[in-house]
DNA sequence: CAATGATCATCG
DNA sequence: CGATGATCATTG
């Protein structure tokens, strides 16, 4: 389609598009998105399209849940409410392999996680993902990368077991006062890694001696390993 | 302030 | 050149 519309583009956003009201409704906008271009999407949206990610590193997810009717906004709680479906925009190569890791949610680095995993943020994050890859090598121009096709994640049986293993070691060691010792080398599917604005953010955390003290923030982080595996999977990829 | 959305920059 | 540690924007 074309690019220079004779009318005037819009400047701005428009109404966004409601949520889909069934999981049917959104795999069908989902396929509709696939295979068009981040600048194809944000004029169709009124959007414009930042140069650069560098101060806009959300510009892709956010233009997404536009897209596709999320409306969750910044709430603790699943991008489409009614669905309790994640969305997860994926940055791949065009072999399919993930640039990048993919971040979950802020850890609990207190104490005060649950004792069961699936009683956790981090577990609720993960439980029923849309995947949707996009073109993410700093070589494409951010307006021209292109999105894959979407699919959906919902980690059982071994895999499951793998992140709850890596969540269960891992909180282990914060309450056992280790946490200002676990690096991004830990983990086998998931990281615990810095998540904050700056190097002066702080939360309060359990320090080596066993008080909470502050320190910077974590946040969990699925391994780029463990997504090119879902990737594979989901195409049936030799990666 | 803490949640959302991630990518950037540097080092081994 | 991939992975880790550091960082940026926006919203309620």
């Amino acid at each position: 389609m074309g690019t220079e519309g004779a009318g005037a583009p819009p400047a701005g956003p428009q109404s966004p598009p409601s949520p889909p009201l069934d999981l049917d409704a959104l795999v069908r906008r989902a396929h509709a998105a696939a295979g068009r271009s981040v600048g194809e999407l944000a004029k169709a949206h009124g959007y414009r399209v930042p140069t650069r990610l560098g101060q806009h590193k959300g510009f892709i997810g956010q233009l997404l849940e536009v897209v596709l009717g999320a409306d969750a906004g910044s709430e603790s709680r699943p991008d489409f409410t009614g669905l309790g479906i994640e969305l997860k925009t994926l940055p791949i190569r065009d072999t399919g392999v993930p640039t990048q890791s993919t971040f979950v949610c802020k850890a609990t680095i207190d104490g005060t996680d649950s004792f069961e995993f699936k009683d956790t943020a981090l577990w609720h994050k993960l439980s029923c993902v849309l995947f949707f890859p996009v073109q993410g090598e700093a070589a494409i121009p951010l307006i021209a990368r292109r999105f894959g096709t979407p699919f959906l994640w919902r980690p059982e049986g071994a895999e499951a077991a793998r992140l709850e293993a890596d969540w269960r070691a891992l909180t282990g060691r914060i309450r056992a006062g280790e946490l200002e010792q676990i690096t991004g080398h830990d983990g086998e599917v998931l990281q615990l890694r810095p998540k904050a604005m700056n190097a002066s953010e702080r939360s309060l955390g359990i320090g080596a001696e066993g008080w909470l003290v502050p320190m910077p923030p974590r946040g969990w982080y699925l391994r780029p390993q463990f997504t090119r595996e879902l990737i594979a999977r989901a195409f049936d990829l030799d990666i």
